[in-house]
RNA sequence: GGACGGGUGGGUGAGUGGCUAAAACCAGCAGACUGUAAAUCUGCCGCUCCUUGCGGGCUACGGAGGUUCGAAUCCUCCCCCGUCCA
């Protein structure tokens, strides 16, 4: 698309609203288009992002994915980098204040961070900008300034805020801070547009007051439902270790896609692939009818998100791989190899199922033999005194558990 | 500044001197069943040693000391959180 010529406003406007929560508010999206059309100027689409953590997942990709659909028709993606507001920690979900990152370990973090997220946008035309460069230089004075700008009652209207003031919950003044950092930095970036997942909604709104207090316009708040993670409940994070890494292995991803429920399915459809929302509705119909069973359908589901990251090919060998183990109860192709040096010692199982981070302990290791949870080659290991013999080279199949393969080589 | 309440294992939260490696629930893990789904059922769920046993040792209830044969439980000091008053 040549620059400076955009779509028909009603078509971008539908292939934006797909997948979203809530748009704030629409007609004034739609007249940001029909401006950006007739002016040619693309709308400023700013994403903000913690770097605290550097390893991006799924999660994170419903809202990336919503600025790249707007990086696709020819709009300007803000990537912004709140490694200044990190500091601050944004209060949403938990209680806990974050620790202040030190700025190397910052950019350590937004490198890695930017690798991952360069699989989705398009490196060349993302604005990157770090919101330490403005707010690390605010002097005292403007930060006065701009707290005057909002009324106490109104911030903590905020959920947040309210329900922790009400269940006694520790609560510093400086998280106050946080959504007004976070809305100062849509008036520097002179931002049309904002996303978030849903629980940045206070956020977006109070950007849009504060735009309007420094004399722009304001905002549009576009916000994303939240993921859930693999367990079906609650929100995909790394902490609560029902996420998917986007740069886990294929098999993988493969394996914990297969593993969500069937109705979760259909969200992660509708939140992480490009299938349009009438297909969707079709393919759901029919797994509904019969006509498609489950399996299939979300077969297809790991295979397009899989494509996404690591290519049709890589895709292709995760699904091969899938069926074999798990429907044909196949030892798998290709497990990860590990090498172990030859020893005349023979070598207890249980402390090498620690040495190889199978287990964290040898208790651990020892009850998940105990429970029969550990074979070696096909053979399910009863004895917790088992021990393995490194004294020729050799290869063997280690199982520990449903899904953990490791091939072993002696040599 | 004053008065009061509280800090327990990944989480919630019982437990007020020995029966407590610490109830219960959640999360997690394994097995069975299956579509490696969900649901369900069974077992496990601090570390470590061995002769794998209702076995031995070690570590653990905010921190440091102390009392006691024995402390998560009692005392002292400190740190942290909250409530009310000012």
């Amino acid at each position: 698309m040549a620059a400076g010529t955009f779509k028909p406003v009603d078509e971008q406007l539908a292939y934006l609203k797909k997948g979203t929560a809530e748009i704030i508010r629409e007609e004034e999206l739609r007249a940001k288009l029909e401006q950006s059309a007739k002016t040619g100027k693309p709308l400023r689409v700013k994403l903000g992002v913690d770097p605290t953590a550097p390893d991006i997942h799924l999660g994170h990709t419903v809202v990336l994915r919503k600025l790249k659909h707007f990086q696709d028709l020819g709009h300007t993606a803000i990537f912004l980098i709140g490694d200044f507001t990190a500091m601050v920690g944004d209060p949403s979900g938990q209680s806990e204040t974050r620790p202040a990152l030190s700025s190397q370990q910052v950019q350590e973090n937004v490198k890695t961070y930017l690798e991952q997220v360069y699989k989705i946008l398009d490196p060349r035309k993302t604005e990157v900008r770090s919101n330490s460069d403005w707010l690390g230089k605010m002097k005292g004075q403007e930060m006065i300034l701009l707290c005057a700008h909002y009324r106490l009652a109104r911030m903590l209207e905020r959920e947040d805020f309210r329900s922790r003031m009400e269940n006694n919950q520790p609560f510093s003044i400086h998280e106050l801070l946080y959504p007004l950092l976070v809305a100062y930095d849509s008036v520097v970036l002179e931002a049309d547009v904002e996303l978030g997942a849903t629980e940045q909604k206070f956020n977006l709104l109070i950007g849009r007051d504060i735009q309007r207090e420094y004399g722009q316009p304001s905002q549009v708040a576009l916000t994303m439902p939240i993921l859930v993670g693999l367990d079906g409940e609650r929100k995909m994070s790394k902490s609560l270790g029902n996420y998917i890494g986007i740069t886990e292995a294929p098999r993988e991803i493969f394996g914990k896609l297969m593993s969500i429920s069937d109705d979760l399915m259909w969200s992660y459809y509708e939140l992480l692939t490009d299938f349009a929302s009438p297909e969707i509705v079709r393919l759901r119909e029919e797994v509904r009818t019969g006509v498609l069973p489950p399996i299939d359908a979300k077969m297809q589901l790991a295979h397009t998100i899989i494509a996404g990251f690591h290519g049709e090919e890589a895709a292709t060998r995760a699904a091969e791989e899938f069926r074999r183990v798990f429907r044909e109860r196949q030892a798998p192709r290709e497990a990860p190899r590990h090498r172990l040096s030859r020893s005349s010692q023979p070598k207890r199982l249980s402390a090498l199922l620690v040495e190889l981070n199978v287990a964290s302990s040898r208790s651990e290791a020892e009850r998940l033999i105990k429970q029969g949870g550990v074979e070696i080659d096909g053979q399910r290991v009863v004895d917790v005194k088992r021990e393995v013999d490194l004294a020729q080279p050799g290869e063997f199949l280690l199982r520990a558990g449903k899904k953990k393969f490791l091939r072993l080589i002696v040599e």
